[in-house]
DNA sequence: GTCTATATAGCGATAGAC
DNA sequence: GTCTATCGCTATATAGAC
């Protein structure tokens, strides 16, 4: 690898080295954030777990909760991918969600992370609560625009509100996370959400 | 007051006095752990909200986790007081998560403590740990049992296993309580618990 | 770019005076 | 029953050597 690998074009230094150093310290941190939530996960935790000392981990991010917010944002955009909510169909980001859920049960640790994460950031002093302010204001306006295409073709339940479905369909996520982190084997995450939404939507429309 | 108020009878002392103390302690507990979870909540802010040392404190609990215990304990009988499981009819316990969560409405520093503390004791290792496994077991198993006999007279939605519809209800009071302490007027918990509620079951019956 | 060393601060818990 | 004082530990972040 060299530079033209990475994209950009700088004089010095292997800048792939680099990024993948801040890959390898993006997911440690992702692992330490997962289990402790953000104030009891340490930098110590994370050097040691990428063979680094802690000094060495802040030349690559400047402070503790910068590192916060790039892992919420490189996952953030990962999940995205999965639920397209510009398709035609309004069925398919539906199904995107279910896909999601199912894809969620195989990486426990980002489970951990937004559950733990989205509790702490309740606070208003916490580091990362504008993100989670942010990201469930938009994901329920979107879901709920979604919501409502799905009532005007018909194949929402009649009178459940559009928005209700949104915030139900969300909380029902993030409800499903704990008790399947608290009970791996007796909870599927997926299936339950699929009950769920076979409740208020045709999904074989 | 003296003794004959507090119930016991010991030879020394105002048991009154210090029974107080110990109810100042829990309410300062809760205030402080609901902020900031388990971890973050010092013993030092607790006191100083109480007006004594942390040494003080701590003449009234052995440590922090088992203050953490007692918290828990209060509140989680005083929240099944409002949830008649052992009624003849069905529709009561049901009916009482609906009252449950309009009062909860009234208590910010309640939900967040157990929004905050269900999240962090989902890692093993936690204090609370063994409280919210055997909790959730509890609390799913007698609304399995509950809906199962909705579902006897006819009154639960054709289809719907009755322990997706314990573990569904169960998730979404949690997820709820989430988007609520990030938006507090934008969210009534009661109202949109009780719109998921009625496309399940029958709550006129 | 990574290290060692250190500054600064907060924590839970204990010992012992009163 | 409550206090002061303190121990031992962990934390984030910075300074400067290499």
């Amino acid at each position: 690898m060299n530079e033209a690998t990475t994209g950009r074009n700088k004089p010095r230094g292997s800048y792939a080295k680099t990024g993948m150093k801040r890959a390898a310290i993006l997911e440690a941190a992702l692992a330490v954030f997962a289990k402790g939530g953000y104030r009891s996960g340490s930098l110590r935790e994370m050097a040691s777990h990428v063979g680094m000392s802690e000094a060495g981990l802040l030349h690559h991010f400047p402070n503790k909760s910068a590192l916060l917010a790039a892992v919420l944002e490189l996952r953030d955009e990962h999940a995205m991918e999965m639920v397209p909510f510009d398709s035609e169909d309004p069925l398919e980001p539906i199904r995107g969600l279910i896909t999601l859920a199912r894809y969620n049960a195989s990486v426990p640790g980002v489970v951990e992370l937004y559950c733990t994460l989205s509790a702490e950031g309740t606070s208003p002093d916490h580091p990362a609560h504008e993100y989670f302010v942010g990201r469930y204001d938009l994901t329920v306006s979107r879901l709920t625009h979604n919501f409502a295409r799905c009532a005007e073709r018909g194949i929402l339940r009649p009178g459940m509100p559009p928005e209700s479905a949104a915030r139900g369909t969300v909380a029902l996520m993030d409800g499903l996370q704990v008790q399947w982190l608290l009970d791996r084997d007796g909870v599927d995450m997926a299936d339950e959400l699929e009950v769920y939404l076979r409740t208020i939507v045709d999904l074989d429309a």
